[in-house]
DNA sequence: CATTTTCCATAACGATCGTTCCGAATATCT
DNA sequence: AGATATTCGGAACGATCGTTATGGAAAATG
């Protein structure tokens, strides 16, 4: 935290008069909720309660923009992954637990449905490429990290040795993403949580 | 079949100067690689061959002509999964065919990756809304068509009756659809085949 | 209070969006 | 041949896209 303290010195000029982090907030729940290219600068600017010209001079740009509310949904609404990751678990409990809580996080009647990173941007026009593979890098991102949590279940001894890693990660993550569009699609709580444990019958004999 | 006699009688007016199911073949794959909203009737005139005016003549528009690209796919490159569903099969062993099949079909070289319905369109602009909605009503379709195959095993007596029919045809389903997000990653064939075979490990016993 | 610095609302930009219009081309029917 | 019907290529439409330029308001310093 900086500036926190009322007799900090200030820049020269006139201070900003929007909150950077809230403004933040609210491009990342339309571009979740809309995807990249559906959601247009004018309502980005309204639903932030901003001008272009300071969105151009906060962000730099709609493309930029989107890299941040992305960084700020791992950051927030996405952060519940990792923990569950890398508490100290059983390996098949965590996995348990991560579905069990993306159940409840995908279809929260507070914010979008579904996830930002695991089914979005699979399409897009060629000036959006950019995004799109920033996005399936993050995805890419979160079955190397299940892959990592695997081995240690192996390490730890609760997975047996000659498992295939990737394959089960791959998996893991592969219902996660269509948890998501499941989500997108309005499927309920229950009925996610009930994909989730029949999933977890695929886990292999210990 | 019809009119392909040559001494058929033709219309009044000038014929159409172009094959409406070969312009329909290349409007679906230009759909099917993009989504909706990303292919635009520049490409989409050029991809087909046409003028704006024949596509509007010939299709009606742009979300007639998605429409049709959408049938045109269930009926075509989509239309393997009904077979193997209505194949007499063990229950089991059909959606094993089916996942085997689908990590074929869904890493082909000469056809878009992933699949037109399974998961796109789950993200779009207020004014693709029924586009989007059309393509969800497939995929509950599909979960349909899985539950009745799971009904029919029950039947037969290759699955238990006491069986969560919804919540496995919906994982079952769940499944397809990550699938299709990683085959539009880039994800392998034998990848793809991997994850088809663990999911099936969450087949419940008889 | 004057000056300096920054912010921001508005308007305008060129490009592209999906769609429509129009005249020429090409067929059949009388 | 002339009238009629249908299609086609291309230009043009209004709307919207993301972006940038302009100019005045606001809040700091000196």
């Amino acid at each position: 935290m900086e500036n926190v303290d009322p007799t900090a010195r200030r820049p020269r000029g006139r201070p900003p008069g929007f909150d950077r982090e809230l403004a933040l907030d609210k491009a990342m729940r339309l571009f979740w909720d809309r995807g990249y290219e559906a959601a247009s600068m004018d309502e980005l600017t309204v639903a932030m309660g901003i001008s272009p010209s300071s969105l151009y001079g906060a962000f730099g740009g709609k493309a930029q923009l989107y890299a941040q509310a992305l960084d700020h949904y791992v950051a927030g609404p996405g952060a519940y992954v990792l923990p569950i990751l890398a508490a100290d678990l059983p390996t098949r409990t965590a996995f348990e637990r991560l579905y069990e809580t993306a159940a409840f996080e995908l279809t929260r009647a507070d914010q979008p449905r579904g996830c930002m990173v695991a089914a979005t941007e699979t399409q897009c026009s060629p000036a959006a490429e950019g995004v799109r593979a920033a996005v399936a890098e993050r995805r890419l991102q979160a079955v190397r990290a299940y892959e990592d949590r695997l081995r240690r279940g192996i390490e730890s001894g609760d997975l047996a040795a000659d498992i295939d890693v990737g394959a089960l990660a791959r998996f893991l993550m592969t219902v996660q993403q269509g948890l998501s569009v499941q989500a997108r699609d309005g499927a309920s709580r229950e009925e996610l949580l009930a994909v989730g444990r029949t999933a977890m019958r695929a886990w292999p004999e210990t």
